[in-house]
DNA sequence: TCTAAAATAGGAACACGTTCCACTTTGGTT
DNA sequence: AACCAAAGTGGAACGTGTTCCTATTTTAGA
């Protein structure tokens, strides 16, 4: 869109641009956190964001789209702070659970803005697939990297497939517990069990 | 409901009761195999079902309730059968995996009910927590089923954290696929990596 | 500075899940 | 056989995601 000066893959646009994609994405994030997927109801985030609801819909086709969005942009937050303060622990497998159990808890602070964005995620389909795809890769390499701290660039395919299927366990947990059928304690307990049953070194 | 003569947990009710639920599934199922999760539309299930809107309602508290209940039938179908013509194979890791594979094909070639029964079932909330578990228990069934086909009653703790990690795997890799992120090979493959991962003996 | 194109505002309209209501039918009890 | 409570019918109505349209504002380029 923009004639020039597009750094990388993502073009966000003019400053105003960004403004009106952060401000609707602000919006989604406070109604997720209050009352949860059913409370971000489009009309309500485009008021809040004082935008338009044809606004709304040009930045995000739709619901599942801006609820994916926020998610991405939150796992961000959460993969920087991660990559700034790394998980400390004498084995993958002690690294992992640490850095699982971080996160996981920082979700479960706030669980209404987890259900909604947990419930966005698993309900989206193929339209979603970029967005879906690169929160799977920030994942992968969140757990990648809790194996391997020390910039390791020697990840095996054994690896990878270790990392995957942690994330799908840990991803499992999460709706477990996000619709009430697991506790806390089970969702950290099930991560455990799975992540020393993959590591076992 | 019914005075007497109720078998155990469940009671289904008159033989009335019995057609029209099994009328309203079979709906259900005919048209998500022909479009998905969006083509079951309740007033279309309730007209193909011959039963009116508010019939279907009392039957069915919701669209995810009336999918995830369909998904507990196929399952059932899947797992009676499976039961009848166990796995064959020399180690665990291979009956999981063919038992996995089978059953994976099977769903693969009805992507649509696939996808609306799939859907259905992430999408659900604690309310539908009832029926989810049944499912879930049938899956873990199923596998430990395979892993050990001799009726063992040995199931360690292991073994089921075991089976309960593939389930998730599975239901990740096949969420995947139902939205277009991973092709029928990947799926099968990303099975394959798990289960030998968690069962090298 | 002016102009055409793109973006936004504001809101009506539509689709489908869900609820509700008035009426009719059914099935068991007396 | 008459009766009553439960179940079913048919359809209106409501909420929210989504689409669409017109008028207005902003932006980029000549």
């Amino acid at each position: 869109m923009s004639t020039a000066n597009s750094l990388a893959v993502e073009d966000l646009g003019s400053a105003a641009q960004r403004d009106r994609r952060k401000r609707i994405l602000d919006a989604t994030i406070q109604l997720a956190s209050q009352g949860g997927f059913d409370a971000v109801q489009m009309r309500a985030v485009a008021e809040r964001a004082d935008v338009a609801l044809g606004t709304l819909y040009r930045y995000f086709p739709s619901k599942i789209h801006l609820l994916v969005s926020a998610l991405q942009r939150e796992f961000e937050r959460t993969e920087t702070a991660m990559r700034e303060r790394p998980v400390e622990g004498d084995t993958a497998a002690e690294r992992v659970i640490t850095a699982l159990k971080r996160t996981t808890r920082g979700m479960q602070s706030d669980p209404q803005l987890t259900e909604a964005l947990t419930r966005a995620f698993m309900f989206a389909d193929a339209s979603v697939a970029t967005e879906i795809h690169q929160v799977g890769m920030l994942l992968t390499s969140m757990l990648t990297r809790a194996m391997y701290p020390e910039g390791h660039d020697e990840l095996t395919e054994e690896d990878v497939a270790i990392a995957r299927v942690i994330g799908d366990v840990w991803l499992s947990a999460l709706v477990g517990w996000v619709t009430g059928r697991t506790s806390a304690a089970e969702t950290g307990q099930q991560i455990e069990v799975a992540v020393r049953l993959l590591l076992r070194d």
